[in-house]
DNA sequence: ATGAAAGCGCTAACAC
DNA sequence: GTGTTAGCGCTTTCAT
């Protein structure tokens, strides 16, 4: 004769349909209706006396009642759920970003759903798209490249609020909130310059992505109004990766005059490019300085420390968040607006005056 | 007279009810039952013809119809989607867990909740309750600490999947994935041991962590296998952060007889851990071996490289994610297990044979 | 202060 | 191969 196992045990318990006290079970229990039992729930004010709204509760604590949201979410035709898409959340930026995100979000009586694009333009909009029929009430996205505002048409169409973050879809007329690229970009450039650097270039991200042309730009003008056109600017395309980064250092190294700086669109890219410094064996900053986009908490104990601009990820999060969450709440609507914060150059060691010896690329 | 502004009718736009096409507009259009409708959208296999399908599949572009994943939840009594609870997203290693979860449970068909507790284990019960009030299919949580098992009751009352990653509630009986901390501890500290260390100091994380006290007990005992009593091994308990990491190595820098090397629970108490060895200008390894549990991106890059313990975060999160899945999908339950992987140790130059100076602590 | 009744938009027996 | 019917568990007028 079999005995009953461990194993058919834990089946039973996990085929057992799902505990399912419903609000049913609490009006019967209580002999309240429904209507009243709702109410006391969400907390409508004086909706019930204080002697029902005592017996409700107690019972709902006595039947370990929980309210199931997909159903008041089907009724009310809001779901207190906001979308997140990101092309990488693995990159610690981003992960300040989702941060920032998470906690106001959460606070302002929210969930978020998060998926990873992997930098896949198509599937940031499946996903925006998933989203939707999840009937989320907003969603935020960081884009990864820049196509033209077409292919949102169809989340457009849904009418759904939607924040950008860290990067915006030109033409889109919606809210974006990321740092003053340009503007970081060029003090940057224009730190080096006050060095007395000339020959420094530029390991820029994704080509046409707004964020990262605008990163461009600022170092080309810093460039541009400093020397005009006496320096041709040498920017080399990366991918924002570290492999990318590695690889546009190194082609850096072999150019018949070694640049006195570099200057790096991205903190993956930076460690690519370090690892590409130090492969030639290359002092930082005697030979070259370095300067990256994106802080990170390592910067300062690194040998030597890193100069950097810092951008305010957990803020950008919050922001954006915080810009849904108002769309959310009020009934008029301010037009779409770019919000654009302030980074912040830190000067450590990476960055000094160029140096006097030649450098010739190794053979 | 008052002329409608922008503002106006982009209000107007966002007030609109949101676009609402349903099962039953495409029903009435192509004549065919919401039944049918319903089949052809789940491609439930040869229920209807292909002209049927033809005939509502166009009427489905149309209308730019998209089905509400809440309305088939309630009726289904499963959404499709699965709760993470984190402790801090913003952690490079959770990053990767969560990338790895949302990889697999996505290309399963499933949607992602994120939260983080921030370390908060009564916010972490609220959240693994939030969710199930979502009627999340499953959880997935890092535990934060290691309270009794009862605090979970209320979520177990409920009868959910739950699967704990990084470490885990003992008692709870149900599946858990992380890396061999113990094992990874002890290889660790043998590395040192091999290369002639005695005098080894260890900044422990949380204490009553599981995943922390594992860590701490292979460290013990790859001393104690060692050197027995005749050593008295030095643990300093850091709480996993860059702060904690700074402290307690501070600490050890203090002692009479600094250690010749220092083992370090985690990627955030390294780099604080670093920055204190730095700010007391001493040379490493010169002057004292460091080894740190995770390895980051960095690590390789930096002067000198890192040796360190590689724990594949990705691969975690990507199996926890699809044990998860597979409870979903299967009836019969295996019994819940806690799987160990194993961690890596990457040797690098910032462990060597202990100094033969003398070195006193800062006055 | 409380209830009755009518759905929200879909799925799943159960027919035919 | 297709349709009818009956809800899933809530919220919300509209009464009283």
């Amino acid at each position: 004769m079999k005995s009953v196992s461990l194993n058919d045990f834990i089946n039973r318990l996990h085929i057992m349909k799902k505990n399912t006290v419903t609000m049913n079970d609490v009006a019967e229990k209580t002999g309240v209706s429904k209507t009243t039992i709702s109410r006391i729930i969400n907390q409508i004010p004086n909706a019930a006396s204080k002697d029902t709204t005592e017996k409700v509760l107690k019972v709902i604590d006595e039947l370990g009642y929980y309210p199931n949201q997909v159903a008041a979410s089907l009724k009310r035709t809001t779901t207190r759920t906001i979308g997140l898409v990101m092309g990488d959340i693995e990159n610690p930026f981003y992960g300040l970003v989702i941060k920032g995100v998470e906690e106001v979000v959460r606070s302002s009586g929210y969930s978020l759903i998060l998926a990873n694009s992997n930098y896949d333009m198509a599937a940031e909009i499946e996903l925006c798209m998933l989203m939707l029929s999840k009937q989320v009430d907003a969603i935020l996205v960081a884009p990864s490249g820049s196509s033209s505002c077409n292919q949102y048409a169809a989340v457009f169409e849904r009418q759904t609020h939607l924040v950008f973050m860290d990067n915006y879809i030109p033409g889109c007329n919606v809210d974006a909130v990321m740092v003053n690229n340009f503007k970081a970009s060029k003090e940057a450039c224009n730190h080096l310059i006050s060095l007395g650097h000339r020959e420094i270039s530029f390991i820029a991200g994704t080509p046409k992505k707004i964020s990262s042309d605008d990163r461009t730009r600022g170092f080309l003008s810093a460039l541009n109004e400093k020397y005009g056109s006496s320096v041709t600017p040498v920017v080399k395309n990366g991918d924002y990766t570290v492999a990318g980064g590695y690889n546009c250092m190194k082609q850096l190294l072999e150019m018949p005059e070694i640049p006195t700086a570099v200057f790096i669109a991205n903190n993956l890219m930076t460690v690519g490019a370090l690892g590409a410094i130090k492969d030639a064996g290359l002092r930082i900053p005697g030979d070259i300085s370095v300067l990256g986009f994106d802080d990170m908490n390592w910067y300062s104990i690194n040998q030597p420390s890193l100069t950097a601009i810092d951008q305010p990820a957990f803020e950008i999060g919050k922001t954006a968040a915080r810009r849904v969450v108002m769309r959310l709440s009020h009934q008029k609507q301010p037009a779409p607006e770019i919000i654009q914060l302030d980074a912040r150059l830190i000067v450590r060691d990476s960055t000094a005056p160029p140096r006097s010896h030649r450098i010739t690329p190794k053979s």
